[in-house]
RNA sequence: GGCGGGUUGGCGGAGAGGUUACGCAGCGGAUUGCAAAUCCGUGAAGACCGGUUCGAUUCCGGUACCCGCCUCCA
């Protein structure tokens, strides 16, 4: 079997990978909290693990592995858009608002990241359908002395935790020497974090011993990943940045309530995205969502490719050229594997991702061995379909497109982009052969590059040889342009 | 202030203590009426300063710069 290896955050060094039960391999990945459409940012935790729940897949079995990420609905920021849509008249409770508000904001969430070729998970958990599991979770953190009930809040008690920092290497004393820490009056202790918060009747609220109120931001992730994956699972997935607090707490929490299970077992964590160098920010204008690249035309196969080829654990630069620089590859690897059925990857793809999801030395690897099939490709072109060499170069191309596919890239499903547009552009191509005939006599090329400048307005590809003339219609394709015959 | 990540040729980026990485772009050539496509060839690197070593881009220490977290954040 495929050894994996993953940087494990928690030990700061590469781990081999061993399952707790490689019959029910579990992993969680903290998802959006569904306020608005996804950023370009959000999509690069997506797109990374999406890679590790396929290299888990073909390595353990697709029935085997269980991969869950939640989707957060209870937030401030929801609650801000529900109730500026009723100031603005909107219709239904503040309730329902809210439920509208993340429906649709699940929906955009879905139809974003399946245009990044990424699988749904297996499961997607909202926060608000497991409000009895964390009620159930914090009472029980009381009951153990790690939490306290104050004035319609529960807190965390974070000193009863010795191992508080582990994972993000601080210490509390140095974090409250760091003096950046919220002091309310209802906390024993600087550092200690809300597990339960109160609700006035302009939020929404769930009854709880506490009084009404709504979960705090950490809880609902460790509660989801118990009930859905036990007290002890695999992997656990985020973005650096999720690493403190978020992460740090989680595990506060989890082992707190489960002491029996050790929760996470390997920590995974992407670092940041850029974009032309510099931090994405609504301030610099450089903020763009998902969205606005696809509508931009650049397809979501091409901003996959872009993401890995970072590794994961390294900040990714966002930049036009490298989009530009994908597409080509792009074209060219579909143009190379058009109608290729995939078959299984190849051992340099396997052994790249499985050293840590070596994303970019498995596409430096396909870049490379793109090339000399496209060679092979060219030199037995002549050959019958039955041919030996014409048969292994047909498998080495099967193998090529299961490599990609492996990392999501390559799928039939999502060539949609690149396919060249239908057209018979024969009598067009006749025609100008004919002109060019005649100008090899007249010497007067005038008419041919007259016809030749118009079709490559109307966006065709002109390709003439000794062989003969050639139209390839382009991605920019427009019939209405077309010079008249 | 505390903690963490990064810095390889025009761009992306890999492995390895000593042998051309590779891809893209560029340049030169072939081919072409001209192009396109294709093919052949080719220059170019390891932020800076020290140390270890016969030898370092690769190991160690320091400096600079960039980025992130410490507050909502992927």
């Amino acid at each position: 079997m495929t050894e994996i290896r993953l940087h494990n955050t928690k030990t700061r060094t590469k781990e081999v990978f061993v399952p707790l039960d490689p019959q029910n391999l579990r992993m969680y990945l903290c998802g959006p909290t569904v306020y608005d459409r996804a950023h370009l940012g959000n999509a690069r935790p997506v797109v990374v693990f999406d890679v590790l729940f396929r290299l888990l897949r073909l390595v353990y079995g697709a029935a085997h592995v269980k991969y869950v990420r939640n989707f957060t609905d209870v937030d401030d920021k929801i609650n801000a858009t529900a109730r500026a849509r009723k100031e603005a008249g909107a219709e239904g409770t503040l309730e329902e608002l809210i439920r509208a508000r993340t429906e649709e904001t699940i929906a955009w969430y879905h139809a974003d990241m399946d245009a990044l070729g990424a699988l749904r998970p297996t499961l997607e958990p909202r926060a608000t359908d497991f409000i009895g599991a964390m009620i159930a979770m914090i009472a029980g953190l009381i009951e153990s002395g790690h939490a306290y009930a104050k004035d319609g809040h529960v807190l965390f008690r974070v000193r009863s935790y010795t191992n508080y920092g582990a994972l993000s290497g601080r210490s509390v004393d140095d974090m409250i020497a760091g003096a950046r820490v919220e002091v309310a009056p209802f906390k024993e202790d600087p550092m200690d974090f809300v597990l339960w918060k109160p609700s006035d009747a302009d939020l929404p609220g769930w009854d709880s011993p506490w009084g009404r109120g709504r979960p705090g931001w950490h809880i609902e992730c460790s509660a989801m990943s118990y009930e859905l994956l036990g007290a002890s699972f695999d992997i656990h997935a985020g973005g650096i940045d999720l690493q403190f607090p978020h992460h740090e707490n989680e595990i506060a929490q989890s082992c707190c309530a489960h002491p029996e299970g050790q929760f996470a077992r390997y920590w995974l964590h992407n670092e940041m995205l850029q974009v032309e160098g510099k931090k994405m920010s609504k301030s610099l204008g450089n903020f763009f969502t998902v969205r606005d690249l696809l509508d931009k035309g650049i397809p979501g196969e091409v901003i996959r490719f872009v993401f890995l080829q970072t590794h994961y654990t390294k900040p990714m630069d966002w930049t036009q050229r490298k989009a530009d620089d994908a597409k080509r590859a792009l074209l060219r690897w579909r143009s190379l594997t058009e109608g290729v059925i995939a078959t299984y990857p190849g051992p340099e793809v396997l052994a790249a991702l499985s050293d840590d999801l070596n994303t970019a030395g498995a596409l430096n690897f396909l870049q490379h061995q793109g090339q000399a099939l496209g060679q092979l490709a060219k030199e037995r072109a002549h050959l019958a379909a039955d041919h030996p060499e014409k048969l292994k170069l047909n498998e080495q191309l099967a193998e090529f497109v299961a490599s990609a596919q492996l990392m999501g890239l390559l799928e039939p499903a999502m060539g949609a982009w690149a396919a060249a547009p239908q057209a018979d552009l024969s009598a067009h191509a006749a025609r100008l052969s004919d002109l060019r005939a005649a100008a090899m006599e007249t010497k007067d090329f005038a008419p041919v590059d007259a016809m030749k400048a118009a079709l490559l307005a109307a966006g065709v590809e002109v390709r003439m040889s000794k062989a003969g003339v050639e139209l390839l219609p382009g991605a920019g394709f427009d019939a209405a342009k077309l010079p008249p015959l």
